[in-house]
DNA sequence: CCCACTCCTGCGAAATCCGCAAGCAGAGGC
DNA sequence: GCCTCTGCTTGCGGATTTCGCAGGAGTGGG
């Protein structure tokens, strides 16, 4: 991932955002330090985390289930697509006419769309793709994404390598 | 995040990869199973693990403390950003003269640089930039990702709204 | 003042984690 | 055939963690 919106509940297992997500409050300085743990192992133990943070087990418990539960946070595990059999990938930046938020919501119902994101510039949707070969990619931009009602025209960016992805917001 | 590559040691906090991703045997079908279901939920009980997915406890854990330690998978905290207080995020694609993977390398090394692709294209990189607010994100790509020796030009979009992120991979 | 609400702590009971040992089965080398 | 290596299973305890619940402290409303 990105940075990105999180799946309004952790059971949910697809997660297209209605809200806003400007409506929730800012989240305390300790929220903070326990979603810190947390991004340096997901598993970590709430007995240590609150010995880090200054809290009792308990209470980090509670305020993990919380984060979980509002959707602020997912544990989850997350993998090199590649080594999983997903060997073609591309970020598709997209041109719409009429209602851009309508066929965002198109492309994020489709599996194969992990990341689908509003942008301002010469793009109106930067849309991330992940597929198993060269045929499956071209059957999702060619026959699906290009005939979503409203896609004017399509640029695509083949993945070559991946240099670089990290979880670290907060760490900094 | 995005599909990506991940650390090669989950204790390494960064991770800009060096080693060609082909190079592991390509992950059995348990191993698959067992990573579906911490992508469900990064804190299932490794006996629950072992039941729908047919091993012992015993085995569950050493498969998932192999995969951790060989770097297929990763168990992390991920989030929004937009609730942790990073109002700013763009993708900027990026023209490179001369060696793009020492470019890459070279964005790869700032913190505000969240996912960095080189891809095929009229750009040559892609890359996530996570900010705090508009004055961070004008520093980060006219002051420092324009000033990378080999960055020939920019392109900024800034998002405006995440549609989708998921993390399902193998579950389809 | 009292009530409701939130957040924390403390404490047992239950479940989980973790290391270890012994045994078994399949694959491969020789 | 024999040996080794790898990976799984079963079983076992002990340490650790999870989890639910009771209780206290602080805040704000009526």
């Amino acid at each position: 991932m990105h940075s990105g919106t999180v799946a309004s509940r952790s059971a949910d297992p697809k997660d297209s955002r209605e809200s806003r997500n400007g409506d929730r409050p800012p989240l305390d300085a300790v929220s903070l330090a326990i979603i810190e743990q947390l991004q340096e192992d997901g598993r970590r133990p709430y007995a240590a985390i609150g010995k880090a943070v200054g809290l009792s087990e308990a209470a980090v418990r509670q305020r993990v289930q919380k984060l979980l539960d509002q959707g602020v946070m997912q544990i989850v595990a997350v993998t090199d697509p590649l080594t999983v059999g997903f060997r073609r990938q591309a970020m598709v930046g997209i041109d719409v006419e009429g209602d851009v938020e309508a066929v965002a919501d198109a492309l994020s119902a489709m599996d194969e769309c992990e990341y689908v994101v509003m942008t301002a510039g010469s793009f109106d949707l930067m849309v991330e793709i992940v597929c198993e070969d060269d045929d499956h990619l071209l059957e999702v931009i060619n026959g699906r994404v290009r005939a979503v009602p409203g896609v004017r025209s399509t640029e695509s960016f083949v993945y070559l390598k991946l240099k670089k992805q990290t979880y670290m917001w907060g760490t900094r």
